[in-house]
DNA sequence: TGCCAACGTTGGCCACGCCAACCATAACAG
DNA sequence: CTGTTATGGTTGGCGTGGCCAACGTTGGCA
Protein backbone atom coordinates (compact mmCIF):
# COMPACT_ATOMS: atom_id res chain seq x y z
CA UNK A 1 0.00 0.00 0.00
CA UNK A 2 2.76 2.17 0.75
CA UNK A 3 4.38 4.97 -1.51
CA UNK A 4 2.57 7.86 -2.64
CA UNK A 5 -0.46 5.85 -2.93
CA UNK A 6 -3.26 8.05 -3.23
CA UNK A 7 -4.23 7.42 -6.29
CA UNK A 8 -5.97 3.85 -6.62
CA UNK A 9 -7.44 4.98 -10.36
CA UNK A 10 -7.08 2.19 -13.17
CA UNK A 11 -6.63 4.15 -16.73
CA UNK A 12 -6.45 1.29 -18.51
CA UNK A 13 -6.24 0.49 -21.94
CA UNK A 14 -10.01 -0.33 -22.42
CA UNK A 15 -8.39 -0.98 -26.17
CA UNK A 16 -9.70 -4.53 -28.07
CA UNK A 17 -9.05 -7.44 -26.51
CA UNK A 18 -5.33 -8.47 -26.48
CA UNK A 19 -4.04 -10.02 -29.75
CA UNK A 20 -2.38 -12.82 -28.19
CA UNK A 21 -3.69 -15.07 -25.48
CA UNK A 22 -8.23 -14.13 -24.98
CA UNK A 23 -9.69 -16.98 -23.74
CA UNK A 24 -10.75 -16.85 -20.56
CA UNK A 25 -11.09 -20.47 -19.60
CA UNK A 26 -7.89 -22.12 -20.39
CA UNK A 27 -9.26 -25.67 -19.35
CA UNK A 28 -7.38 -25.67 -15.67
CA UNK A 29 -5.90 -28.72 -15.16
CA UNK A 30 -6.17 -30.91 -11.84
CA UNK A 31 -3.71 -29.71 -9.25
CA UNK A 32 -0.78 -32.07 -7.99
CA UNK A 33 -2.09 -34.25 -5.12
CA UNK A 34 0.66 -32.73 -2.67
CA UNK A 35 -1.12 -29.50 -2.80
CA UNK A 36 -4.65 -30.46 -2.69
CA UNK A 37 -4.54 -31.84 0.60
CA UNK A 38 -2.13 -29.22 2.18
CA UNK A 39 -3.84 -26.69 4.23
CA UNK A 40 -1.91 -23.88 3.49
CA UNK A 41 -1.94 -24.01 -0.25
CA UNK A 42 -5.71 -24.68 0.23
CA UNK A 43 -6.15 -21.63 2.45
CA UNK A 44 -3.88 -19.26 0.01
CA UNK A 45 -5.81 -19.98 -2.64
CA UNK A 46 -8.95 -19.55 -0.66
CA UNK A 47 -7.78 -16.17 0.30
CA UNK A 48 -6.93 -15.37 -3.15
CA UNK A 49 -10.35 -15.58 -4.49
CA UNK A 50 -11.31 -13.85 -1.71
CA UNK A 51 -9.35 -10.95 -2.45
CA UNK A 52 -10.28 -10.74 -5.56
CA UNK A 53 -13.88 -10.97 -5.25
CA UNK A 54 -14.05 -8.62 -2.16
CA UNK A 55 -12.13 -6.10 -3.93
CA UNK A 56 -14.61 -6.28 -6.88
CA UNK A 57 -17.63 -5.81 -4.67
CA UNK A 58 -15.89 -3.12 -2.76
CA UNK A 59 -14.69 -1.17 -5.57
CA UNK A 60 -18.14 -1.67 -7.38
CA UNK A 61 -19.01 1.03 -4.60
CA UNK A 62 -15.93 3.16 -4.86
CA UNK A 63 -14.84 1.87 -1.74
CA UNK A 64 -12.01 -0.29 -0.56
CA UNK A 65 -12.65 -3.64 2.25
CA UNK A 66 -9.83 -1.25 4.22
CA UNK A 67 -12.61 1.31 4.70
CA UNK A 68 -14.94 -1.40 5.67
CA UNK A 69 -12.36 -2.99 8.32
CA UNK A 70 -11.78 1.00 9.99
CA UNK A 71 -15.28 1.96 10.05
CA UNK A 72 -16.32 -1.08 11.59
CA UNK A 73 -13.64 -0.76 14.08
CA UNK A 74 -14.73 3.19 14.64
CA UNK A 75 -18.45 2.02 15.02
CA UNK A 76 -17.71 -0.57 17.83
CA UNK A 77 -14.90 0.90 20.23
CA UNK A 78 -15.61 4.62 19.28
CA UNK A 79 -13.49 7.78 18.05
CA UNK A 80 -9.52 6.33 18.38
CA UNK A 81 -6.40 7.83 17.29
CA UNK A 82 -4.88 6.50 13.68
CA UNK A 83 -2.26 4.51 16.18
CA UNK A 84 -5.57 2.29 17.47
CA UNK A 85 -6.58 2.13 14.26
CA UNK A 86 -4.09 0.63 13.09
CA UNK A 87 -3.36 -1.86 15.95
CA UNK A 88 -7.06 -3.06 16.06
CA UNK A 89 -6.76 -3.68 12.31
CA UNK A 90 -3.32 -4.86 11.89
CA UNK A 91 -2.38 -1.96 9.35
CA UNK A 92 0.77 -0.08 8.94
CA UNK A 93 0.49 3.48 10.60
CA UNK A 94 1.34 4.85 7.03
CA UNK A 95 -1.58 2.90 4.86
CA UNK A 96 -3.77 3.98 7.95
CA UNK A 97 -3.09 8.13 7.30
CA UNK A 98 -3.84 7.04 3.76
CA UNK A 99 -6.97 5.19 4.05
CA UNK A 100 -8.24 8.15 6.85
CA UNK A 101 -7.12 10.60 3.98
CA UNK A 102 -9.72 8.81 1.91
CA UNK A 103 -12.35 8.98 4.15
CA UNK A 104 -11.92 11.92 5.47
CA UNK A 105 -12.21 12.98 1.39
CA UNK A 106 -15.72 11.41 1.16
CA UNK A 107 -17.52 12.81 4.45
CA UNK A 108 -17.49 9.52 6.57
CA UNK A 109 -15.15 10.39 9.23
CA UNK A 110 -13.73 13.34 10.87
CA UNK A 111 -10.48 13.81 11.83
CA UNK A 112 -9.27 16.53 14.78
CA UNK A 113 -6.82 17.02 17.28
CA UNK A 114 -6.94 15.36 20.30
CA UNK A 115 -6.15 18.48 22.62
CA UNK A 116 -4.95 15.94 25.36
CA UNK A 117 -2.01 14.87 23.39
CA UNK A 118 -1.68 17.06 20.20
CA UNK A 119 0.42 14.27 18.52
CA UNK A 120 -2.74 12.21 18.57
CA UNK A 121 -5.30 12.79 15.82
CA UNK A 122 -9.07 11.37 16.87
CA UNK A 123 -10.80 10.11 14.11
CA UNK A 124 -14.66 9.68 14.50
CA UNK A 125 -17.56 8.57 12.59
CA UNK A 126 -20.32 10.68 10.72
CA UNK A 127 -23.73 10.20 10.29
CA UNK A 128 -23.15 9.56 6.49
CA UNK A 129 -19.80 6.92 7.97
CA UNK A 130 -22.47 4.80 9.86
CA UNK A 131 -24.67 4.77 6.64
CA UNK A 132 -21.98 3.67 4.60
CA UNK A 133 -20.87 1.16 6.97
CA UNK A 134 -24.57 -0.19 7.18
CA UNK A 135 -23.66 -0.63 3.12
CA UNK A 136 -20.59 -2.13 3.72
CA UNK A 137 -22.63 -4.69 6.13
CA UNK A 138 -25.12 -5.77 2.90
CA UNK A 139 -21.91 -5.68 0.76
CA UNK A 140 -19.80 -7.92 2.70
CA UNK A 141 -22.99 -10.47 3.56
CA UNK A 142 -23.43 -10.70 -0.41
CA UNK A 143 -19.30 -11.83 -0.83
CA UNK A 144 -20.01 -14.32 1.85
CA UNK A 145 -22.57 -15.78 0.16
CA UNK A 146 -20.60 -15.71 -3.27
CA UNK A 147 -17.67 -17.37 -1.76
CA UNK A 148 -19.51 -20.20 0.91
CA UNK A 149 -22.02 -20.76 -1.58
CA UNK A 150 -22.39 -24.56 -1.09
CA UNK A 151 -21.57 -24.58 2.52
CA UNK A 152 -24.64 -24.56 5.47
CA UNK A 153 -25.03 -22.49 7.85
CA UNK A 154 -23.43 -24.87 10.61
CA UNK A 155 -20.40 -25.46 7.76
CA UNK A 156 -19.89 -21.62 7.28
CA UNK A 157 -19.85 -21.65 11.31
CA UNK A 158 -17.06 -24.50 11.52
CA UNK A 159 -15.09 -22.62 9.15
CA UNK A 160 -14.71 -20.10 10.81
CA UNK A 161 -14.63 -21.60 14.48
CA UNK A 162 -11.47 -23.54 12.52
CA UNK A 163 -9.71 -20.37 11.28
CA UNK A 164 -10.35 -18.72 14.22
CA UNK A 165 -8.47 -21.64 16.64
CA UNK A 166 -5.49 -20.90 14.64
CA UNK A 167 -5.29 -17.27 14.20
CA UNK A 168 -5.79 -17.27 18.02
CA UNK A 169 -2.69 -19.97 18.27
CA UNK A 170 -0.43 -17.96 15.64
CA UNK A 171 -0.72 -14.68 17.92
CA UNK A 172 -3.03 -13.11 15.42
CA UNK A 173 -6.43 -12.34 17.83
CA UNK A 174 -7.37 -11.41 21.20
CA UNK A 175 -4.52 -13.41 22.99
CA UNK B 1 6.43 -12.12 -9.88
CA UNK B 2 7.03 -10.27 -13.39
CA UNK B 3 9.54 -8.54 -14.92
CA UNK B 4 13.01 -9.00 -14.43
CA UNK B 5 12.56 -11.22 -11.32
CA UNK B 6 15.14 -13.58 -11.15
CA UNK B 7 16.66 -12.31 -8.49
CA UNK B 8 15.30 -13.63 -4.88
CA UNK B 9 18.10 -12.12 -2.64
CA UNK B 10 17.78 -9.86 -0.09
CA UNK B 11 20.72 -7.95 0.86
CA UNK B 12 18.70 -6.05 3.95
CA UNK B 13 20.90 -3.34 5.65
CA UNK B 14 21.57 -5.47 8.83
CA UNK B 15 22.13 -2.42 10.44
CA UNK B 16 21.29 -1.16 13.75
CA UNK B 17 17.91 -2.03 15.48
CA UNK B 18 15.44 0.93 13.99
CA UNK B 19 15.74 3.96 15.44
CA UNK B 20 11.74 4.78 15.76
CA UNK B 21 9.70 2.01 16.71
CA UNK B 22 11.38 -1.17 17.86
CA UNK B 23 9.41 -3.12 19.82
CA UNK B 24 8.52 -6.30 18.52
CA UNK B 25 5.22 -6.85 20.62
CA UNK B 26 2.70 -3.62 20.24
CA UNK B 27 0.28 -5.36 22.31
CA UNK B 28 -2.17 -5.85 19.77
CA UNK B 29 -5.87 -4.89 20.30
CA UNK B 30 -8.90 -7.23 19.43
CA UNK B 31 -10.16 -6.92 16.11
CA UNK B 32 -13.63 -5.23 15.35
CA UNK B 33 -16.41 -8.35 16.27
CA UNK B 34 -17.57 -7.66 12.35
CA UNK B 35 -13.97 -8.82 10.86
CA UNK B 36 -14.00 -11.88 13.31
CA UNK B 37 -16.68 -12.95 12.19
CA UNK B 38 -16.29 -12.69 8.60
CA UNK B 39 -14.24 -16.08 6.65
CA UNK B 40 -13.14 -14.07 3.80
CA UNK B 41 -11.19 -11.57 6.76
CA UNK B 42 -10.17 -14.67 8.60
CA UNK B 43 -9.06 -16.76 5.63
CA UNK B 44 -6.86 -13.13 4.33
CA UNK B 45 -5.39 -13.06 8.12
CA UNK B 46 -4.80 -16.76 7.88
CA UNK B 47 -3.18 -17.09 4.27
CA UNK B 48 -1.23 -14.20 5.48
CA UNK B 49 0.52 -16.23 8.44
CA UNK B 50 0.82 -19.30 6.52
CA UNK B 51 2.47 -17.40 3.16
CA UNK B 52 5.25 -15.98 5.84
CA UNK B 53 5.63 -18.82 7.82
CA UNK B 54 6.18 -21.14 3.97
CA UNK B 55 8.34 -18.18 2.51
CA UNK B 56 10.67 -18.22 5.63
CA UNK B 57 10.92 -22.12 6.20
CA UNK B 58 11.42 -22.38 2.49
CA UNK B 59 14.12 -19.65 2.44
CA UNK B 60 16.10 -22.04 4.97
CA UNK B 61 16.41 -24.51 3.04
CA UNK B 62 17.35 -21.48 -0.31
CA UNK B 63 13.72 -22.88 -2.38
CA UNK B 64 10.38 -21.20 -2.79
CA UNK B 65 7.18 -22.54 -2.31
CA UNK B 66 6.43 -22.17 -5.71
CA UNK B 67 9.50 -24.66 -6.83
CA UNK B 68 7.79 -27.24 -4.35
CA UNK B 69 4.56 -26.89 -6.73
CA UNK B 70 6.17 -27.13 -9.61
CA UNK B 71 8.38 -30.48 -8.53
CA UNK B 72 5.43 -31.78 -7.06
CA UNK B 73 3.48 -31.42 -10.37
CA UNK B 74 5.99 -33.18 -12.59
CA UNK B 75 6.56 -36.17 -9.63
CA UNK B 76 2.89 -36.79 -9.98
CA UNK B 77 1.81 -36.48 -14.20
CA UNK B 78 5.54 -37.13 -15.43
CA UNK B 79 7.25 -34.62 -17.69
CA UNK B 80 5.04 -31.89 -18.43
CA UNK B 81 5.68 -28.54 -21.13
CA UNK B 82 5.99 -25.31 -19.34
CA UNK B 83 2.74 -24.52 -20.22
CA UNK B 84 0.80 -27.42 -18.58
CA UNK B 85 2.81 -27.17 -15.79
CA UNK B 86 1.92 -23.27 -15.19
CA UNK B 87 -1.70 -24.57 -15.88
CA UNK B 88 -1.31 -27.72 -13.04
CA UNK B 89 0.01 -24.98 -10.90
CA UNK B 90 -2.14 -21.74 -11.73
CA UNK B 91 0.99 -19.99 -12.13
CA UNK B 92 1.27 -17.85 -14.93
CA UNK B 93 3.46 -18.21 -18.13
CA UNK B 94 6.21 -16.09 -17.32
CA UNK B 95 6.76 -16.60 -13.89
CA UNK B 96 7.10 -20.54 -15.09
CA UNK B 97 9.42 -19.77 -16.87
CA UNK B 98 11.92 -17.64 -14.13
CA UNK B 99 11.35 -20.91 -11.63
CA UNK B 100 12.42 -23.92 -14.51
CA UNK B 101 14.75 -21.52 -14.86
CA UNK B 102 15.63 -21.54 -11.11
CA UNK B 103 14.95 -25.54 -10.73
CA UNK B 104 17.44 -25.92 -13.91
CA UNK B 105 20.51 -23.99 -12.54
CA UNK B 106 20.46 -26.00 -9.36
CA UNK B 107 20.07 -29.26 -11.18
CA UNK B 108 16.83 -30.71 -10.10
CA UNK B 109 15.20 -30.42 -13.67
CA UNK B 110 16.18 -30.82 -17.20
CA UNK B 111 14.88 -28.88 -20.17
CA UNK B 112 14.57 -30.02 -23.34
CA UNK B 113 13.01 -29.35 -26.75
CA UNK B 114 9.95 -31.58 -27.45
CA UNK B 115 10.63 -32.99 -31.09
CA UNK B 116 7.28 -33.77 -31.85
CA UNK B 117 6.43 -29.98 -31.20
CA UNK B 118 9.49 -27.52 -31.49
CA UNK B 119 7.31 -25.13 -29.82
CA UNK B 120 7.33 -27.00 -26.53
CA UNK B 121 9.80 -27.47 -23.83
CA UNK B 122 10.16 -30.94 -22.25
CA UNK B 123 10.67 -30.34 -18.56
CA UNK B 124 11.66 -33.58 -16.44
CA UNK B 125 12.86 -34.15 -13.07
CA UNK B 126 16.26 -35.07 -12.26
CA UNK B 127 17.13 -37.78 -9.27
CA UNK B 128 18.41 -35.05 -7.25
CA UNK B 129 15.12 -33.04 -8.18
CA UNK B 130 13.37 -36.27 -6.76
CA UNK B 131 15.25 -35.72 -3.59
CA UNK B 132 14.66 -32.19 -3.34
CA UNK B 133 10.83 -32.86 -3.62
CA UNK B 134 11.17 -35.27 -0.75
CA UNK B 135 12.88 -32.83 1.31
CA UNK B 136 10.03 -29.94 0.44
CA UNK B 137 7.46 -32.73 1.77
CA UNK B 138 9.32 -33.14 5.02
CA UNK B 139 9.33 -29.16 5.56
CA UNK B 140 5.81 -28.76 4.33
CA UNK B 141 4.91 -30.80 6.60
CA UNK B 142 6.30 -28.84 9.39
CA UNK B 143 5.00 -26.19 8.33
CA UNK B 144 1.13 -27.24 8.84
CA UNK B 145 2.37 -28.21 11.89
CA UNK B 146 3.20 -24.65 13.25
CA UNK B 147 0.20 -23.69 11.15
CA UNK B 148 -2.25 -25.96 12.65
CA UNK B 149 -0.63 -26.51 15.92
CA UNK B 150 -3.60 -27.05 18.61
CA UNK B 151 -5.90 -28.80 15.57
CA UNK B 152 -6.59 -32.17 16.24
CA UNK B 153 -6.34 -34.70 12.94
CA UNK B 154 -9.97 -34.27 12.27
CA UNK B 155 -9.98 -30.67 12.58
CA UNK B 156 -7.33 -30.78 9.98
CA UNK B 157 -9.39 -33.23 7.56
CA UNK B 158 -12.38 -31.03 8.34
CA UNK B 159 -10.96 -27.80 7.44
CA UNK B 160 -9.61 -29.56 4.42
CA UNK B 161 -12.51 -30.79 3.54
CA UNK B 162 -14.41 -27.31 3.76
CA UNK B 163 -11.60 -25.16 1.76
CA UNK B 164 -11.97 -27.76 -1.00
CA UNK B 165 -15.39 -27.31 -1.55
CA UNK B 166 -15.06 -23.48 -1.32
CA UNK B 167 -12.16 -23.47 -3.91
CA UNK B 168 -14.44 -26.47 -5.80
CA UNK B 169 -17.42 -24.30 -6.12
CA UNK B 170 -15.16 -21.28 -7.00
CA UNK B 171 -14.32 -23.09 -9.98
CA UNK B 172 -10.58 -23.35 -8.61
CA UNK B 173 -10.69 -27.19 -8.29
CA UNK B 174 -11.02 -30.14 -11.21
CA UNK B 175 -14.47 -29.28 -12.04
C1' DT C 1 16.53 19.80 31.63
C1' DG C 2 17.52 16.11 28.73
C1' DC C 3 16.44 11.74 26.97
C1' DC C 4 13.42 8.47 25.10
C1' DA C 5 8.94 6.89 23.31
C1' DA C 6 4.87 7.52 20.69
C1' DC C 7 2.24 9.75 16.84
C1' DG C 8 1.38 11.14 12.11
C1' DT C 9 3.31 11.82 7.61
C1' DT C 10 6.08 11.07 3.52
C1' DG C 11 8.80 8.33 0.61
C1' DG C 12 10.28 4.13 -0.81
C1' DC C 13 11.18 -1.09 -1.45
C1' DC C 14 10.04 -5.64 -2.94
C1' DA C 15 7.25 -9.73 -3.75
C1' DC C 16 3.32 -11.19 -6.08
C1' DG C 17 0.06 -11.85 -9.58
C1' DC C 18 -0.92 -10.54 -13.94
C1' DC C 19 -0.76 -8.53 -18.67
C1' DA C 20 1.34 -7.14 -23.26
C1' DA C 21 4.30 -7.96 -26.89
C1' DC C 22 7.23 -10.66 -29.55
C1' DC C 23 9.06 -14.54 -32.22
C1' DA C 24 8.91 -19.37 -33.45
C1' DT C 25 6.10 -23.06 -34.49
C1' DA C 26 1.94 -25.64 -35.33
C1' DA C 27 -2.85 -26.37 -36.78
C1' DC C 28 -6.39 -25.25 -39.64
C1' DA C 29 -9.34 -23.20 -43.61
C1' DG C 30 -9.81 -21.92 -48.11
C1' DC D 1 -0.22 -24.41 -51.04
C1' DT D 2 -1.27 -20.27 -48.57
C1' DG D 3 -3.07 -17.23 -45.44
C1' DT D 4 -5.03 -17.16 -40.83
C1' DT D 5 -5.43 -18.41 -36.30
C1' DA D 6 -3.78 -20.49 -32.07
C1' DT D 7 -0.23 -22.13 -28.91
C1' DG D 8 4.41 -22.13 -26.45
C1' DG D 9 8.37 -19.70 -24.41
C1' DT D 10 10.60 -15.42 -23.26
C1' DT D 11 11.15 -10.69 -21.87
C1' DG D 12 9.61 -6.47 -20.01
C1' DG D 13 6.52 -4.10 -17.41
C1' DC D 14 2.61 -2.59 -14.21
C1' DG D 15 -0.48 -2.11 -10.01
C1' DT D 16 -1.34 -3.62 -5.56
C1' DG D 17 -0.28 -4.96 -0.91
C1' DG D 18 2.46 -5.23 3.06
C1' DC D 19 6.06 -3.29 5.16
C1' DC D 20 10.17 -0.37 6.60
C1' DA D 21 12.92 4.07 7.21
C1' DA D 22 13.17 8.66 8.36
C1' DC D 23 11.61 12.96 10.07
C1' DG D 24 9.35 16.53 12.80
C1' DT D 25 6.19 17.04 16.65
C1' DT D 26 4.73 16.18 21.16
C1' DG D 27 4.40 13.84 25.66
C1' DG D 28 6.32 11.20 29.59
C1' DC D 29 9.89 10.54 32.76
C1' DA D 30 14.30 10.46 35.20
Amino acid sequence: MGGHRLTHDRPGPAGQPAIDDAGPHPDPLPWPSRLRSLPSWLVGKTSSHAHRVTTEAFAAISARKYHYALLASLAEFGPSSQADLGRRCSFDRSDVAILVNELLEAGYVERTQDPADRRRNIVALTPAGRERLAEFDRVAAGIQERLLGPLGADERAELVRLLTRVLDHLGGVVH
